[in-house]
DNA sequence: CCAACAGACGCTATATGGTT
DNA sequence: AACCATATAGCGTCTGTTGG
């Protein structure tokens, strides 16, 4: 089923005849360049067609689509899957692709009326590696606090731990004050951790795509 | 630095199958 | 039969890579 018209023979080359004389236009054979263009240019598409084709297995209501409405139903099936995975992991003490650090307020324990400590989930999400617990420990008692529980989940090279740390301290306004600072405090510490190890870490928050060139 | 090359992409012409 | 949407194929051009 090639086309012709515009095909590889296409080529005119004019002649000239002399006073007088009529244009005469050959067929000339096509370069050794134009073939290896085409013949790549066929492998190509015979590669992008292959893989749509692949497509179409992995979604069997699409097999009766055009190219364009089966990207458009590939699109919406990751998706809903991205959907489905993130229900699932509710909840669930899972690694995510992205390095982040978060802390969160948690109850305060009194003496009195006083509250006298408070307690702090931070959560870490990274690269797993050798030592890190470590890390993560002595950033938590740099920030003058104290870990009283720890949930660690590794998962593909990647690592999340939820640690409830205790704040000392925490009587009054000025208490208060101070408590604010020390989980600003620990989450400085814990960001620390992320960043100082050769300076490749990632937070979400500061993720930005490599930049791709112009040409796409 | 520059030429040669490969890969990607847009454009155009043509083929094909479905619909009116 | 005419028309339309889609697929296919080749070519021109641009861009990134590589070797001299």
């Amino acid at each position: 089923m090639a086309p012709v018209g515009k095909g590889e023979n296409d080529v005119k080359i004019m002649e000239a005849q002399g006073t007088g004389g009529s244009d005469k236009t050959v067929m000339a054979p096509p370069s050794k360049a134009s073939r290896s263009h085409s013949e790549a240019e066929r492998k190509r598409r015979q590669r992008i067609n292959g893989h749509l084709a692949t497509l179409r297995t992995l979604l069997p209501s699409a097999s009766r689509m055009d190219k364009a409405a089966l990207l458009g139903e590939v699109v919406r099936h990751v998706r809903e899957l991205r959907c489905k995975a993130d229900d699932m992991t509710v909840g669930v003490l899972v690694p995510s692709e992205c390095d982040e650090v978060g802390v969160e307020e948690g109850r305060d324990n009194f003496i009195g009326d006083e509250a006298a400590t408070s307690r702090v989930k931070a959560s870490v999400c990274c690269a797993d590696r050798p030592g890190l617990m470590g890390d993560l420990g002595r950033a938590v008692r740099s920030a003058r606090a104290r870990a009283v529980r720890a949930e660690m989940a590794t998962v593909g090279g990647r690592m999340r731990s939820v640690v409830e740390v205790e704040m000392v301290e925490v009587t009054g306004d000025q208490g208060k004050a101070d408590g604010r600072l020390g989980r600003l405090e620990l989450q400085s510490s814990l960001r620390t951790v992320l960043f100082n190890r050769d300076g490749v870490g990632i937070l979400a928050e500061n993720y930005k795509r490599p930049r791709l060139s112009s040409r796409q």
